[in-house]
DNA sequence: GTCTATAATGGGATAGAC
DNA sequence: GTCTATCCCATTATAGAC
């Protein structure tokens, strides 16, 4: 962990993040002090500074950018083409995949909500709003074409996520279920949760 | 919140408890001083230590006696007799009717779990696997009953209880559904996802 | 059972040298 | 860009009066 006096190495800023990210994750934010994120990363705490006006920031900065990565990556992923049920299935694996690969920004950006300062809270609040509203208009649309029965969609796309989220709290890699396995197994709970024919 | 000096009421034990999860609920256990959840009772900070060794006892306290609680209810709820479609409806309603009950203690009872010294970290896991099991047991009984198709039960069961306790995040008395509704609504939504006919 | 006072430690953030 | 040193304040927990 100890590192020589001025690296200078220019990679301290992600750095700073990485160990920020990591330790909010087992710890906490409030209970992680900026003298623990500097030992992680191997300066002292002034330093961090140079990168972060203030830990809430710090903090904020590690949501947002979580967030917006998580809605870029959905954009990016989801099918253009093809049925409700198609894109219910490319969002059931989406989600999985991308969720339990970032399994400590997850972790924090639900956790910590509520150690972020109000203005901060609402921006979040917001993003994840937009992450909800496109499960809820995937069901709509599904619902539409007649292959899905579901009563409130937007209950159901809360629960949809809440469902798909809940793999974090019990998968790991190198586990008896590859990550394919387990996009299975919760695409075949999706799949009959929502079909019309119950 | 003032009270004045020496009110002898012989109730602050329980008022300390109250305090405490509610303010660990909103805040998080590292961001509440005891200073804090005194000044929540009425008293000053020494006096909390008349009621709690320390604050680890006090965060442990309340977590273990949430967990012992909702496994007794259970245990006093759950159908005696009936098939597995009948304990997992029971099951169902009996999640969300408890746990949107004690909001502030299911939510201290899983954020905080980091903040648990590793002895007491396994006391309540143990409990949590506990309440798992019960809903494990009511799927492989229906798969052997034949009514229920779940390829992996214990997965499942992790699944069925971040889908319910889900509804936390969102439910407010008051709101649109009544509690009721937002039983039925899950009820089938549950009654699909384990259903032999998809 | 509660108060006041205090010990011992650690917190976020800043200043100025290099 | 990082270090050292420091300011000022909050923290948990305890001691002893009442």
């Amino acid at each position: 962990m100890a590192r020589t006096q001025g690296s200078h190495s220019g990679i301290t800023g992600p750095r700073v993040r990485e160990a920020a990210l990591h330790l909010f994750a087992q710890h906490g934010y409030a209970a992680v002090s900026m003298r623990k994120i500097a030992a992680e990363v191997g300066v002292q705490a002034g330093a961090l500074y140079n990168y972060t006006p203030d830990k809430q920031t710090l903090l904020f900065d590690l949501m947002r950018t979580h967030m917006e990565e998580l809605l870029a990556a959905w954009d990016a992923c989801s099918p253009a083409g093809g049925t409700a049920r198609d894109a219910l299935e490319a969002f059931t694996r989406f989600h999985i995949r991308f969720n339990t690969r970032r399994a400590d920004a997850v972790f924090v950006s639900y956790m910590e909500l509520r150690n972020l300062e109000p203005e901060n809270f609402n921006i979040i609040e917001g993003l994840r709003r937009d992450y909800e509203t496109e499960a809820e208009t995937i069901l709509r649309r599904g619902v539409a074409e007649g292959g899905f029965a579901v009563a409130e969609p937007r209950i159901a796309a809360m629960a949809l996520i809440a469902l798909l989220t809940g793999v974090n709290t019990w998968f790991r890699e190198r586990g008896r279920l590859s990550l394919a396995e387990v996009e299975a197994v919760y695409w075949d709970m999706v799949r009959r949760m929502v079909a019309n024919q119950g």
